[in-house]
Formats: C-alpha cells, sequence, structure tokens
DNA sequence: CGATTCCATGGAAACGATTCCATCATGGTT
DNA sequence: AACCATGATGGAATCGTTTCCATGGAATCG
C-alpha cells in the first residue's frame, strides 16, 4: 500500500493537459482561467508537491541556505540559529546546519558538502580565512558573515562605522549600510596593504562600542589592571579592547583560548593565577565568562570583591549566576535573523552590512577596586 | 573567469570512457585497473566533484537527514543537536535543522518541507503526536525519536526497561534494545488499549530511574511535599514522578508550562505562591530549572534553605548558580550521536531503541527540611 | 579447437522538474 | 479579406547522475 508520490506528469494527464502547462500553473505563469483552475484541482485531489529534486536539478541550485556556527553549545550561537531560522521558514527555505568547532578545516569541508548539494547560499560564522572563503566565492557561493570576519580581515569596523536600527522592524534596511569592504576603508588602513578583501556581506554586533564601554565602566570605578579573555574569533573584540585601553597595553593581560570550555577554563585560571594584581576581567564570550567564574571560585577570588568581571552576551544564565553577571549585551536572534534576511535579498538588490547596537547590562559582578 | 563544475561527462570524454565507466569507477564498481588510475587522475585533475542533485534526483531521494529540536536556545538540545552533527559529519552526510518551537503545526510544516525536498531521514524530538508522525511514515519517512515519545505514546518504558550501556563504545549496540512498540508491551497495558502504534526506534533517556533517584533524594532529606515543574514532551517524567511519590499525588504540586521561558518563569511562580507549604522542587527541564531559581529568588524563597531544587539536563552554568544546582543529568551529546547511528543503520539492520542511563549529580541545591 | 563464461565497456534510458520554441486559435487592424 | 499581434498550449530538450543492457574480447573449460 505504498502508494509513490504524484508527479507532474500525473497531474497533467488526469488534467488532461501537458506538463509544461501544468508546472507553468503551478509557478504562476500565464495560462487561461479554467484551465488553471482544472489543473490546480487536480493538483490538489491527487496531493501533489513538485519534487525539489526535479527543480533543482534542472536549475543547478538547491534551494536552501547552510548555516555554520562553531558550536550550537554555546547559547549565543543557539540564539543565532535561531534567528536564521525562523527567518528562513518564513520563506519556506531549508536550512542545513553545520558545526565547525572553530576549525578551519572542518569548515573548509562542510563548504565541500554544499558545494555538492548544490547549496549555494551559507551564513557563517567563519572560523577560516580568506583562503578557505575565497574559494568558495569564486566557485559561485554566496557568503554572508555573521558575528565575526574571517580571521584575516581587519579587525574592527573603524571609528566611521554607524549603528544599525535595532529600534526598526527586522526588514527595516535604513543605517547601518557597508560592505566588509566599506568596513575595511574606515579603519584607517589602505585597503592596498591589505589581501585583497572579501566582498562580502556581514551582520555584526558593534563590538567596538560595546567593549569600549565596558572598559570605561571599568576605570571608572576605579580598575587599572583589566584583562581580556578571548577565543577564536575575538580579534575584533581584543582589538577594541587594546584601543579603549590604550597604549601601553600589558600584554600579560590580554590571553586567548581555544574553543573548549577546558582552554578556556585553563586559560582563566592562569591568567588569575599569574597575574594576582589584576583587579577586571573581560571576557570576548560567555563560554569564556563561564570559565572565569569557575576558575576565580576555584581559586578562592570573590567576585566583584577581588575581580570584577564583564563577559561578552548576554545569556539567560548569567542572571542566575551569584552574582549576577554584568554582560555586554549583543542581539543574537536578530543577528541570525537579519543576516538570513541579507541572504534572501542576496539576488535583488547588492546586499549591504549591517551593525548591531550592544548594550552594557549592568549586574552585580563588577565592583570598585579594592 | 567564472568557469562552472565540470561534469562526469567532461570527465569521461577527457578520459577517453564513457560516462557509465567513470561513475562505476568512482562509486566502486568493476573496472580495469589502467582505465580506474586513468578516470582517478583525470578526475582530479578536472577537480571533479560529483553533483548530489543529479544523483539524487536518479535515485529518488536525498542523502542526509532532518534534525528537529524543539528550541536552540536550551542548551541540552544543542548539546543533542551536536551530537547529531558529529555524528553526521563522519558519516558525510548533510543535516538539515529545524526548529519546532514544541508547536505541532510547525513541525508538521517541517516535515512537509523535508519530504518535498526527498530528504527522507529525520530525528525528532516529537512534538506532535501519531497524527503527524503516522502520515510522515507512511509516507517512506525513517524516523527516529530522540528525548521524547510523541505525545500520545505511553509515557513509561515500565518496569522491565533495560539500561543501555554507556561504558561502551558509541557504536556499541549491546544492551538496550527495544523499539517504541516493545518498551510499550513493557508498561502493563496490553497493546490493544492503545493507538496503532508507531514502529519507531527511538534514543531516549531513563527519565524513570532519574526521576526515581531524585525524590528518593530529596524523601531522604526529609521532604514530603514535593512539586512538579513540567513543560511539554515531559510526559514521561511526571508519569515518573507521579509513580515515584507514589498516591495519592497531591495534583496542585504538579504544574506544566508551556515551551517558553516567559511561561516557565509564571509556572514557577505560580506553584511558589500559590503552594508556600512546598518543599522541595524537580522541573522536566533546564529551562525550567532557570525559571525556578528566577522565581525563588523574585519571592525571597532560599535555595536551599527555603526549597530545595532538583533540575532535569545537567548544563555547564549549573554549576555556576549559587547554590550549585544539584541535576540528574542526561547524556545529550550521546542521545544525539546515537539517534543519528541508528538512523545510518536503519538500512542494514533493524534499528532498536536504546535507553540512556541518567546520573545524580548533587551539588548544592538540596537541602534537609526545615 | 569450439563453446561457454566472464568482465570491461559504452550507449541509452530513466529520474522530475523547468523552459525554449513551434503551433494554433483568436481578435483586432489595415 | 489578408495580416499581424497576442496568448494559451504541448512537445521536446535539458540538468547530471545511476543503472540496465548489449557488445565485444579474452580467458577458461570440456
Amino acid at each position: 500500500m505504498e502508494s509513490r508520490r504524484a508527479t507532474i506528469k500525473d497531474v497533467a494527464e488526469a488534467a488532461g493537459v501537458g506538463v509544461a502547462t501544468v508546472s507553468r500553473v503551478l509557478s504562476g505563469g500565464s495560462a487561461s482561467p479554467e484551465t488553471r483552475e482544472r489543473v490546480l484541482a487536480v493538483a490538489a485531489h491527487l496531493d501533489y508537491r513538485p519534487s525539489a529534486l526535479g527543480r533543482n536539478l534542472r536549475q543547478r541550485r538547491t534551494g536552501g541556505m547552510g548555516l555554520f556556527v562553531p558550536d550550537l553549545t554555546d547559547t549565543f550561537y543557539g540564539q543565532l540559529a535561531e534567528g536564521v531560522l525562523a527567518c528562513a521558514r518564513s520563506a519556506g527555505e531549508p536550512v542545513v546546519l553545520g558545526s565547525t568547532g572553530d576549525d578551519p578545516e572542518q569548515e573548509a569541508e562542510l563548504v565541500g558538502m554544499l558545494l555538492e548539494q548544490g547549496v549555494d547560499r551559507v551564513i557563517a560564522v567563519p572560523s577560516g580565512g580568506t583562503d578557505t572563503w575565497g574559494p568558495a566565492i569564486k566557485a559561485g557561493m554566496t557568503v554572508v558573515f555573521a558575528d565575526r570576519l574571517p580571521s584575516d580581515a581587519p579587525t574592527d569596523a573603524g571609528p566611521g562605522a554607524r549603528l544599525g536600527s535595532l529600534s526598526g522592524s527586522p526588514s527595516d534596511e535604513g543605517s547601518g549600510a557597508a560592505t566588509v569592504s566599506d568596513l575595511m576603508m574606515l579603519d584607517g588602513l589602505p585597503p592596498a596593504s591589505r589581501a585583497r578583501p572579501l566582498d562580502v556581506p556581514a551582520v555584526l554586533a558593534d563590538d567596538r562600542a560595546g567593549i569600549r564601554t565596558a572598559v570605561r565602566y571599568l576605570r571608572g570605578l576605579g580598575h587599572r589592571r583589566i584583562a581580556f579573555l578571548g577565543g577564536p574569533g575575538h580579534g575584533r573584540r581584543v582589538a577594541a579592547f587594546r584601543e579603549a585601553v590604550g597604549a601601553p597595553v600589558d600584554e600579560d593581560l590580554v590571553v586567548f583560548a581555544t574553543g573548549s570550555r577546558d582552554s578556556a577554563y585553563a586559560a582563566a585560571s592562569g591568567l588569575f593565577q599569574s597575574r594576582p594584581d589584576l583587579t577586571a576581567v573581560v571576557t570576548g564570550g560567555n563560554v569564556l565568562g563561564e570559565a572565569a567564574v569557575l576558575a576565580a571560585r576555584e581559586l578562592d577570588l570573590r567576585v566583584p570583591r577581588d575581580v570584577s568581571l564583564v563577559m561578552y552576551d548576554d545569556v539567560p544564565w548569567a542572571e542566575l549566576c551569584s552574582p549576577p553577571l554584568t554582560v555586554i549585551a549583543q542581539p543574537g536572534r536578530d543577528m541570525g535573523y537579519r543576516a538570513a534576511e541579507l541572504m534572501l535579498r542576496a539576488g535583488s538588490r547588492r546586499p549591504r552590512s549591517v551593525l548591531l547596537p550592544t548594550e552594557l547590562i549592568v549586574r552585580g559582578s563588577c565592583g570598585p577596586r579594592h
């Protein structure tokens, strides 16, 4: 009793028309009212649903889009993914997911798989650099970056970058308009001094403003020895940190971990032990914030009495911590949603980049210097 | 300079053979050594990669699998997804992701989309019941459930269910072997008294043992009025709770929320306010645990002094809470990995279901009754 | 040595859609 | 009345692969 799906041919025969006509009716082409009606009726009766397989082959491209994130266990990327999915669903497009683990090699492999599948659009939180994404783009992919730029891209949007409006509807494209190469123009260095830029739109948070606000806030509390705890992809954030702290930067206070929780913990712990004189830490992501809290507790450092903490990303559990964590919030879901929007529009208008605002949410993890 | 991808025809011509031969060589069919070598060389030189589009059309099915989770913002499902992705990657299969928001309607829509795409395998944390999944299976889909069973399935694996071994390799299939209908046999009710069962393999945690352990633990601390805070899909857990508590169950102490964080908070807050006499709460998921902590704090209930708390799911932030949360841990990543394994094996052997062990991790959120 | 088997091989037919193009009818214009 | 523009329509080509089948040569067996 396993009847297979009806094909366009079945519908054509049942309706007494040619397959071309059926196709036209179903995709909005011209047809006489009575034919249209009959075809529609037959199609509905046969429960006909066009096979994406046939269509894709003919059109030499699969619908849908890829989505690459470093780690779904990181709540922020979960939020971002939800945003992408929400937008994709409203457009009826499938999303094929890849988790890169912050490994450029895995990422490249995933790109290859998408290419093979005929998926030519991808939203990526990139792990690799131009050597991964250049070829992908030359192979005909439409790429939108989210949350970060490839590691060898410029690290900051520069002083001139404007904020994307957050208040407008999600589809509001108003301000915040710049491609990656536009963004590169603004950082003061002549483009020629860099590798040829990828002309790829991106949806980023205004890390620069976020970090600056956090550092100023800590400064205002009297902190002078402020550390930065970063991870992969936090290049723009650490650059902003350096700028906000101002020269000379105490390089021992800038520490990096790889993507894993273990590494994050080790980095945090190492930082606290090697520099007991630091009084405040800014972390570049929530996994690092988690690690910092854990390491501090292990070393009997009290937050915020002994060390103040500002974490990037506002995640639900930040409020549950004790003390509740002061964070730099970035709109993860929006970021995903707008990236997907950009992707879907990519055909018509030339997509522009977006810079979303961040917000310092003061809770209880920062106090005056002691 | 946009050269499109080489096709099998290009390779055939360049190698001076027919397309059939190329196809055979590339898919391991028989061919003479020298032909094979030549074809392989040409293919490599042309950077040929077979298009999944053509293959899928011919074979009337897309490779890869779907993955449906209720909410990627819930860390547990992030873990589960990572597990699925890990297994899929090792098999070179794409994963198309859907987030159902615990809404059967959205879920059904997503099933339709998969069908259209020719994806005929899906791993699902189901939101809908037999009315969604029955048709999907009849349409030829291979389905594996993870974390829960459809809402109208029996709520418990029953006393006879055995644990899947966790100690073995991930591919160890050893114990824990039962299909959903097997599991249904064990709960004491004759199968005839239920709707026709879906014969679908599932990977579940041993909720029954997990909840029982937690309740016994709380009992041991002197608690008598223990509440259960559940959400969608926690049917098996609440059933286990009822069983563990034993009749008569105080129905006011069993409260349900929908999937959203707001609803979870409202339910928790309502529970605490309506029954100030309760001394302990078990939550059916981490989002509900989060809500319980928040609601307790808002109402000036101290954990564990005023109320003890056991949360389902061990998530990284459970340890960061203050006090650190006592949890029922279930192996989210393993669950995803094994579900994907089951899916991939589905062709050969008849897939069996798996019951994974849970573990009570005692931290600081439970104390003696006051 | 003839017959049978076996293997490598290439041509061609699927798979299910879109889309180009030719055909035909219709109606309006010169 | 001849002609042209318009619009609906169906046939057939196409996308890139797999797979069926026929062919031909070589090798094995009787």
